[in-house]
RNA sequence: GGAGGGGUUCCCGAGUGGCCAAAGGGGGCAGACUGUAAAUCUGUUGUCAGUGACUUCGGUGGUUCGAAUCCACCUCCCUCCA
């Protein structure tokens, strides 16, 4: 009998947090959150990371515990959540990162992990005009025909994967659909209009500013190399040209509120393939 | 008042007689997604009928077989001289 999980879904602002706690709460269980830029120290104000008050005394696993610099990936994730999914009676699952939700319950593949070293040196052959998608095309068609010729993060990816395994990716990922792990999710979508869903976008961006983002944002973009993942996240590197008196900060704070409408726009994107279980709708 | 430059599709911005419903970018919308995923990639974007028709390039007239592109007048914006 496997497991049945609550994972509280939607996109950004829609108000997950909230409603995770609520439940968690009513049923005497703990958020395992499931964000991807939530998960590092010094960055609270931007991911909308849960204060305090807003977690009410219920218990929060999975949040500010990495530092921005380190590197930090969907298996990492896995492989503390899975546990804690075991060790935990009755945990809600607050998940904006479609993909990291998937690896719980759908399996995920065992193909070697990233080799910065191997993606430099392909990155550095790309630059110099050498066409990937023909080479993966050479040493893995299969992989190849699945993938955009534009699509260089996952070409790569893909000869990576060959190169470090001799096996295609394709391989790995059928096996992985073999090994669900044992739990159930019970999907629960955060429900909101397109037009509802913007406007709370725009004003949490501006709480946001209140709160501090700015000053939270100036060492981050200072002491974080750009290139970490950790800044991949919207709410800071929108700042950037603020910072450098390339752009006022009116202007930055549009750009920011745009890029997390089309982030949002994304995840709504991912969800609708789920199959959801329950719609809050408030 | 005088001299120039300019008003192009949601926005920016190419286009100077036919190959223009109009490059390119942005935005919007939609899709993808298996170790960077708040990232990355793709498609689409005047209207209606589905190989065609219709409306569009500040306005009004005109030239021409044919105009976003040429001419006249009008209107608005910008720069410079006063």
């Amino acid at each position: 009998m496997k497991k049945t999980i609550y994972v509280v879904i939607g996109p950004t602002a829609s108000g997950k947090t909230d409603y995770s706690v609520h439940l968690a709460k009513k049923l005497g269980g703990e958020v395992i959150s499931c964000d991807s830029m939530q998960i590092y120290k010094r960055m609270s104000i931007g991911t909308a990371k849960p204060t305090e008050e807003e977690m009410d005394g219920v218990p929060h696993h999975l949040i500010d515990f990495v530092e921005p610099t380190e590197d930090f990936s969907v298996n990492t994730y896995r492989e503390l959540a899975l546990p804690l999914l075991e060790k935990i009676e009755t945990p809600v699952i607050c998940g904006g990162t479609g993909m990291w939700i998937s690896s719980l319950f759908s399996g995920f593949s065992e193909a070697p992990a990233a080799d910065s070293a191997l993606r430099a040196s392909y990155i550095a052959m790309a630059d110099q005009g050498e066409d990937l998608f023909s080479l993966l095309q050479k040493k893995d068609p299969e992989a190849a025909a699945r993938l955009h010729p534009n699509d260089q993060k996952r070409i790569i990816r893909a000869l990576e994967v060959f190169d470090l395994s001799g096996r295609s990716i394709l391989d790995f990922e059928a096996k992985s659909k073999e090994a669900a792990p044992p739990y159930t999710p019970h999907y629960i979508f955060m429900a909101r209009s397109r037009d509802e869903l913007y406007h709370r976008i725009d004003h949490r961006v501006d709480l946001m500013m209140e709160r501090g983002l700015l000053e939270e944002a100036a060492p981050i973009l200072r002491d974080i190399p750009s290139d970490a993942t950790a800044l991949q996240g919207i709410g800071y590197k929108e700042f950037r040209p603020y910072f450098e008196n390339t752009a006022s900060l009116e202007s930055c704070i549009d750009t920011l509120k745009q890029n997390t409408r089309r982030y949002a726009k994304r995840q709504l994107t991912w969800f609708r393939r789920i199959p959801v279980h329950e719609i809050i709708c408030s």
